[in-house]
RNA sequence: GGACGUUUAGCUCAGUUGGUUAGAGCGUUCGAUUCACAUUCGAAAGGUCGCAGGUUCGAAUCCUGCAACGUCCACCA
């Protein structure tokens, strides 16, 4: 190709989808291929991410982009590494969010009562139909943004495989007594018919009438409640065991009549009552409220269920108001507790109503017989795990959850997350896993009578399947090992230990889970909880999390709002290369992140100049040269070189740590700041670097694949290489080269005259294109640096000539660089005044600092306990200030 | 109520073991433009690092308190 014809802009969007199918092509993307690509791969040490499977409910957002964006910038960065990288994709079957979705439009199709009309079947194929619609439009999101993942091997939360591992999770842990079916108030959605764990139910702030009353005339204690239709199922009043007003009643069972209904009444003294709140007494109702369902399981107080699944009132309710919606029941019971003059007082208050997540129907809490997990259930243990239990010793869920946390077995980043991971596992409940939903994996139970058999397949004539599904959550939470094999992959040894082959031998535990800290809870701690108790070892050794991307004015993306940017429409737009940039630069992990489209344009600009660099080193460099070493043979080559070795050291260690927007901007300053800016003018001047033009370039593509796979890639294959840049190693170490040491801080001398001749030129109005004379007065090294790059200073700072004087004339305008003086030649001669005002601020601004400077000298704590660079570093500043006052002081006089 | 964050230039944000006179991008102002790139180049202005104390030779950075904003958890029944 012939560059000097080549766009002036960089148009992404046509080499893009091209380059995408060369790599997928080529095999750089499946672990296995890699050795046939490059011989380092061979043996190479495994580098695994699973993909946090997106939900099958419809299309990538932008949050889903900037996760992508940061796995594959690692993956193609350890596979850069001669890592053996292997990025699983796949999908999540989300439950009870897809059948919501699917029933949804359903409905808004015309359908009363999908699910009823259409039957099970016909009603899970319209589900999986659209799921199937959704995998394949991620997909092909997930490859736009060029995620270099191993298509071949995608997986499913509901296929086949996954719900081998799911069965087998259940079986063991059925068998070792964590999962239990119990009779136990869960949260239930009366609309979408279903049972929800407490993660997915939330507290939507609200206003409540809040009533105050006795059950009935005789009865000797007031209680209050926002949900007075509950009160049929009170069992208990509950009052502070110090509180003088109810002691005496404490321990009785009292008998009244609520609204026509009789209800027991037991008074129990318990600590956890709030005296100061309401009357102080607490009508307790153990079956709808799961705070209640505590105290009753401490107090032994039975359970009386008055709400019914279909949120309307039970029997136990009282003829009067069985089959009522509670909202009618509460003004029937307010109505009839003012008629008996019961009723103290009626207050409005804020309070906080239970939502569902999906959906936000309002969440009742009813008891159901369900089935739990139960997470401070002590069990053996069925390998050694975490190092720290042996086969057969007991321990409890959350205790495994912890402790691998807690041994920094697998490290929480940002760190502060470990306390907010801690705090969830210490208030965790048992995790209720059955769903009343149909699409999902049915619960490998079977049931004839009381009878129950754990297994997929039917054990024989007359039993029945269990008709639930399990959480989504569930199979989600296997997914580091349900992805590699497990659990046809692992056995237990002699010793205790587990034996993994294949691929979980390989890549179990995973490097990194990478994920948004919004999944914190729902799905790294119940990951953790699923491989340490299935497998003994933690799924991850490191926890990634990102914050979320909002909108410019910092809030959350939404349809209602509008303010939804969609990954795919900016794609075309402004190439994929900008899009990831601007969803991995400038942004802190775990915090949140505001993205605009301005933004965007910022880094299509940086992607329109990096293509530009190339074009430009392409046409000017042979390309010959880029096999030949690169030779130093000025101060400029020197610096830049030894600029790379330092850059490319940094980034790599910042990757590491996970501070990608860090090396990144180390890196845009270098590349447009140094390279750009400085060594390819320099390059104008000093001719005959082209193996270094070639290697600096090639290092450069290196050095951003990870950020921008799509242009590094395509300017790297224009470059002629055979092996393609995805595959290729990162830059070398050139330090081979040999250079003075000092050549880097000669430069930034020379740099800093340059730059410091410009803005007089500029304060002094002269014309950018005008070449003008100089007079230096100048130490004997600066001077020898300048004279020996000479051509590059005149050139850089236009000068027609520069001259070294004792004393720049009077009457020129001059500027302090470091400590030599710089006078410029200008037929209009100097502003007096202008020059005089300036050298004024400067001294003004100088003479405290060299003061302070000189105190801090002079100081014996700070000279004698400060480290000696430092101490050393400052008196060379304090000399340079004051040689630099002492000239101010002098051209002031000069000026008069 | 509990916990965790955030507060640095007009805007968006860096600043990892405390160490020069605190940085970047955008925006603004001034100037340039046949020579890789106007998706560009040169230059400038702009900050008492939320407030008040403390530790230290030295604090944006560590400690204490306060304020504002945000998030999560709990739910007072």
């Amino acid at each position: 190709m012939d560059f000097k014809d080549s766009p002036k802009a960089y148009d992404a969007s046509a080499v893009e989808t091209d380059i995408f199918r060369k790599w997928e092509e080529s095999g750089a993307f499946n672990p296995d291929k890699l050795a046939d690509l490059d011989e380092r791969y061979k043996n190479a040490e495994p580098y695994c991410i699973v993909l946090p499977p997106p939900n099958r409910t419809g299309t990538l957002h932008v949050g889903h982009a900037k996760m992508l964006a940061i796995e594959d910038l690692l993956i193609r960065f350890y596979r850069m590494r001669g890592r053996k990288a292997y990025w699983i994709p796949g999908t999540d079957h989300a439950a009870l969010a897809t059948q919501v979705k699917v029933e949804q439009k359903l409905k808004d199709e015309g359908m009363a009562d999908p699910r009823k009309e259409l039957g099970r079947e016909q009603f899970l194929e319209k589900v999986r139909d659209f799921a199937q619609k959704s995998r394949d439009t991620i997909v092909n999101q997930c490859k736009a943004m060029g995620s270099s993942m191993d298509w071949t091997r995608e997986k499913y939360t509901l296929d086949a495989e996954r719900n081998k591992a799911v069965n087998a999770t259940f079986k063991m842990m059925y068998g070792d007594g964590l999962i239990e079916r119990g009779f136990r108030v869960v949260n239930w959605d009366p609309v979408f018919k279903t049972t929800l764990s407490d993660d997915e139910v939330e507290h939507k702030e609200g206003q409540a009438e809040f009533v105050t009353f006795t059950y009935d005339k005789n009865f000797p204690i007031q209680i209050s409640t926002t949900r007075p239709e509950t009160k049929f199922g009170d069992t208990a009043v509950a009052v502070h065991p110090e509180d003088e007003r109810y002691n005496k009643y404490v321990g009785q069972t009292i008998e009244a009549v609520f609204c026509g209904k009789p209800i027991k009444v037991k008074i129990i003294a318990d600590e956890s009552v709030d005296r100061e709140f309401g009357t102080g007494a607490l009508g307790v109702t153990p079956a709808h409220s799961l705070v209640d369902a505590d105290l009753a399981d401490k107090h032994g107080l039975p359970m009386v269920q008055v709400i019914g699944e279909d949120g309307k009132m039970t029997a136990e309710a009282g003829a009067d108001f069985a089959g009522l919606t509670t909202v009618e029941a509460r003004k029937k019971i307010v109505a009839m507790l003012e008629a008996q003059g019961c009723m103290v007082k009626k207050e409005t208050i804020a309070q906080n109503l239970l939502v569902a997540q999906r959906g936000g129907n309002p969440v009742e809490q009813l008891p159901m017989r369900q089935w739990f997990v139960r997470v401070n259930k002590k069990f053996k243990l069925r390998q050694n795990t975490l190092g720290k239990w042996k086969r057969g010793e007991e321990a409890t869920l959350k205790e495994l959850m912890r402790y691998a946390v807690e041994s920094k077995q697998t490290r929480v980043l940002p760190d502060n997350f470990e306390k907010i991971y801690f705090h969830w596992i210490d208030n965790l409940r048992d995790w209720c896993i059955s769903r009343q939903i149909w699409f999902g994996h049915q619960i490998p139970v079977w049931y004839k009578g009381e009878e129950i058999q754990v297994g997929n397949e039917s054990p024989g004539e007359g039993w029945e399947r269990d008709p639930d599904t399990l959480d989504t959550w569930f199979s989600s939470s296997l997914w580091t090992f349900s992805t590699l094999g497990w659990p046809d992959n692992a056995t237990v040894d002699a010793d205790g230990n587990l034996a993994k082959t294949g691929e979980l031998k390989e890549y179990h535990p995973t490097a990194v889970l990478e994920t948004g800290y919004d999944i914190l809870f729902f799905w790294v701690a119940r990951m953790v909880l699923m491989s340490t108790y299935a497998l003994g070892e933690v799924p991850f050794r490191d926890t990634y999390l990102h914050g979320l991307v909002r909108d410019d004015q910092g809030r959350k993306m939404s349809k209602s709002l509008g303010n939804v940017l969609d990954p795919l429409e900016l794609i075309p737009k402004y190439g994929t290369d900008a899009v990831r940039l601007s969803l991995v630069m400038g942004t802190a992990p775990g915090m949140d992140q505001k993205l605009s489209e301005d933004k965007i344009k910022d880094f299509r600009n940086f992607t329109n100049k990096l293509w530009n660099i190339s074009r430009y080193v392409l046409t000017q460099a042979n390309l010959e040269s880029r096999i030949l070493n690169p030779e130093i043979r000025t101060l400029a080559d020197g610096w830049i070189m030894a600029r790379l070795d330092e850059v490319r050291e940094k980034v790599a260690q910042l990757i590491e740590n996970y501070q990608f927007s860090q090396a990144g901007e180390l890196l845009r300053d270098f590349t447009w700041g140094d390279f750009a800016d400085w060594y390819l003018e320099i390059a104008k001047i000093e001719k005959g670097k082209d193996a270094i033009l070639n290697h600096i370039l090639s290092s450069l593509l290196k050095l951003w694949h990870p950020y921008m796979p799509f242009v590094t890639e395509y300017v790297w294959g224009l470059m002629g290489n055979g092996k393609q840049l995805i595959v290729s190693a990162w830059p070398d170490v050139t330090s081979h080269v040999a250079r003075p040491a000092s050549q880097g801080e000669e430069f930034e001398t020379l740099r800093t005259l340059i730059t410091d001749i410009r803005r007089l030129r500029s304060e002094n109005g002269v014309e950018a294109a005008a070449l003008v004379k100089v007079a230096l007065v100048s130490n004997e090294a600066t001077k020898k640096l300048i004279q020996e790059n000479l051509a590059v200073v005149k050139q850089l700072a236009r000068l027609e000539s520069i001259e070294f004087v004792a004393a720049v004339e009077q009457g020129w305008p001059t500027a302090m660089s470091g400590a030599t003086t710089v006078g410029l030649n200008l037929a209009s001669g100097v502003d007096v005044a202008k020059e005089k005002d300036k050298a004024e601020k400067e001294i003004a601004a100088l003479k405290p600092y060299i003061a302070a400077t000189e105190a801090k000298l002079q100081n014996a704590d700070f000279t004698g306990k400060a480290p000696e660079k430092v101490v050393n570093d400052m008196k060379s500043k304090l000399d340079e200030a004051k040689a630099k006052l002492q000239a101010l002081e002098k051209r002031l006089e000069t000026l008069g």
